[in-house]
DNA sequence: GGATCCATGTAACACGTTACATGATTGA
DNA sequence: TCAATCATGTAACGTGTTACATGGATCC
């Protein structure tokens, strides 16, 4: 997956719609992006720059109380371009989801080895909490059927994402009791 | 994610019960392996040598054919140990499992976009695919009890990896008709 | 007055991929 | 003999994290 620059195409997405400035977008991953994308502040101001060198995005300073400069960003006809081009690209090739957990669990043998109630004891609280913050999520994003075609992509996915929590919920109980 | 090393666990964990080359190991990554981590040879090759200055595994230069130097390496005590402790440290924190898919979908705002359903027989034909060969594998692996019994941790996650293909591919058969 | 958030940046480092490189062995 | 596979390595680069760094604004 590395080596795609995939980040370029969120930041370029998010900034769409609306100007942002650097801090905006930093927040957005913390929240909204976070259940399925992650990247530091200081990953998102670098790539910001370099976009706008590129001429993807576009800058404006605005002023935030009297002192402090906020640098919002728009997205330029070339980088919108650049979006549709890579939406319209199939994706092909599976990633492939590094979960710790996992290997852990690869890594042992036994059947009857003590150490395995307790990593999916671990994993069902982790994933009963996710499964929770997701539902609450899609309740208060998509309570009714406007907002769901308005930001249908974001519903399927949200819609997914709850689908496997649930079914890797489902799976820890079984070998769990 | 990234920075845990933890390609370093999953080659002693390989070399724990038998003897193995760098290219035994990239093979197994091709195959075993390849269902939930990748790792390129040049990684492992780097990886093993500074596995070994660390003590960790140990190696030994055995000859094939009457020129070819194959080097073998083996766990330490001290390689052991790391590979134990990591593996009763709990994991914590879900990982993030960025999908390329998935982002794209996110930028599709309107419910009636084309691109929906051409996005999503993609992502079917993909996911049977990778369903049908975890099937296979399954069978192949994982017949009877005994087998199960003997590399229990691979038959879990075996079986994790089919119902999440499963559902995946549920999910993409509710939107897509 | 102090904590927390807003806002932006740089530097060092770790992880992972791509490309370059070499040469022997095996089997058709 | 030619292609594929076995077998091992290095170099350059791209991506992402951690840590360092600064200073204003807001709220208690």
């Amino acid at each position: 997956m590395a080596q795609k620059n995939l980040l370029k195409y969120i930041l370029i997405g998010l900034l769409e719609n609306e100007k942002k400035t650097g801090y905006d977008l930093k927040k957005l991953f913390e929240t909204e992006i976070g259940e399925f994308w992650s990247a530091k502040h200081s990953q998102i101001y670098l790539e910001l720059k370099r976009l706008e060198e590129q001429g993807y995005i576009a800058s404006e300073t605005g002023l935030f109380g009297n002192k402090i400069e906020k640098t919002y960003y728009t997205v330029t006809e070339k980088g919108r371009r650049v979006l549709n081009e890579w939406e319209e690209t199939p994706t092909g090739e599976l990633p492939i989801n590094k979960d710790e957990f996992i290997l852990k669990l690869y890594f042992i043998h036994n059947k009857n080895d003590k150490r395995i109630k307790e990593m999916l004891s671990e994993q069902y609280r982790l994933h009963a909490s996710k499964l929770f913050h997701l539902q609450e999520r899609m309740k208060l994003l998509f309570k009714d059927e406007i907002s769901r075609t308005k930001n249908y992509g974001h519903f399927l996915i949200l819609d997914l994402a709850i689908r496997r929590e649930q079914e890797y919920i489902g799976w820890i109980k079984q070998y769990l009791y």
